[in-house]
DNA sequence: GGCATATAGTTGTTTATACAACTATTCAAA
DNA sequence: TTTGAATAGTTGTATAAACAACTATATGCC
């Protein structure tokens, strides 16, 4: 198993992501923090809106990693909030459209720039080259599994 | 900003953590498809409670980063399955104490199997150099927020 | 000893995820 | 053109996480 670098005592880390679930927990302390009333998922929703408004809900499945019952019920959420707003496509009304509000498209300045503040907090003191290679490789990890 | 090496359009892949979701995500598939009834969040309890069994919930707490609510729950789940059984301290009846079952020891084989096998499809072709690089990183962004 | 405080664990509530089963609409082939 | 498969989305149910509020026990100080 040329592979496989894991003694058994460290297999934890990695399955658990433990890296990331602290980046996630940061930024939702700052949200709260800030006073702002959305989830990081919720977030990781507009994040993609805000990319590109309208997308459909399928879309949003492929884009946030997500299946098709967490779509459904993130885009209540954020409809409950008035963040976004669903619109039935013309051209096939199986699809959903989702679209900001205005109120929406205005949370993305502040809560960009909270996640900006939270990756510079974890990245301290790493090199660009470093992150740069351990992004590569959890993008290999990533289509390895695909 | 010399830290922040990611794009706005980045920013959201390392927020989620994708890689470690989608490893995840194929261990489950691996015990399902065993017919082993469990989920990868009652496996991360055992997997604490095989290194050192009788760990307390606090203990439990601290080994798998949860709070004590989510273990409280995870232990409850993880009775019901007769895999683990609180004993009350007799030297301090605050705490619990959770040790494996017969059962529960016998799930190690063949889970750390599964989670072994797992890890080597998600590193197959990366570099034990690059893993290891790729740990230490993980572990510093861990330890800038903790 | 008695009281304040800290610690260990539980419960309630909201949000999110996974999976299966379901409805509605579209599309394609007979 | 109709019928069967595929696609888009929703609903039900179980498990899990975050947060606040709670109970019970222990500790330390007067």
């Amino acid at each position: 198993m040329p592979n496989n670098q894991f003694k058994k005592g460290e297999l934890y880390s990695f399955i658990t992501g433990k890296a990331s679930i602290a980046i996630a927990r940061r930024l939702q302390k700052k949200f709260n923090a800030a006073g702002l009333n959305l989830t990081i998922e919720q977030w990781s929703v507009l994040y993609q809106l805000w990319k590109q408004d309208g997308s459909s809900q399928q879309e949003l499945c492929q884009q946030t990693f997500r299946d098709k019952p967490s779509i459904t019920r993130l885009v209540d959420n954020l409809e409950k909030l008035q963040l976004v707003k669903r619109v039935p496509s013309e051209s096939d009304r199986r699809i959903n459209l989702v679209f900001l509000t205005r109120q929406g498209v205005k949370m993305e300045d502040q809560t960009m720039q909270l996640a900006e503040q939270t990756l510079n907090e974890a990245l301290t003191g790493i090199p660009a080259d470093n992150i740069n290679l351990c992004k590569e490789i959890l993008q290999q990890v990533y289509d390895n599994l695909k």
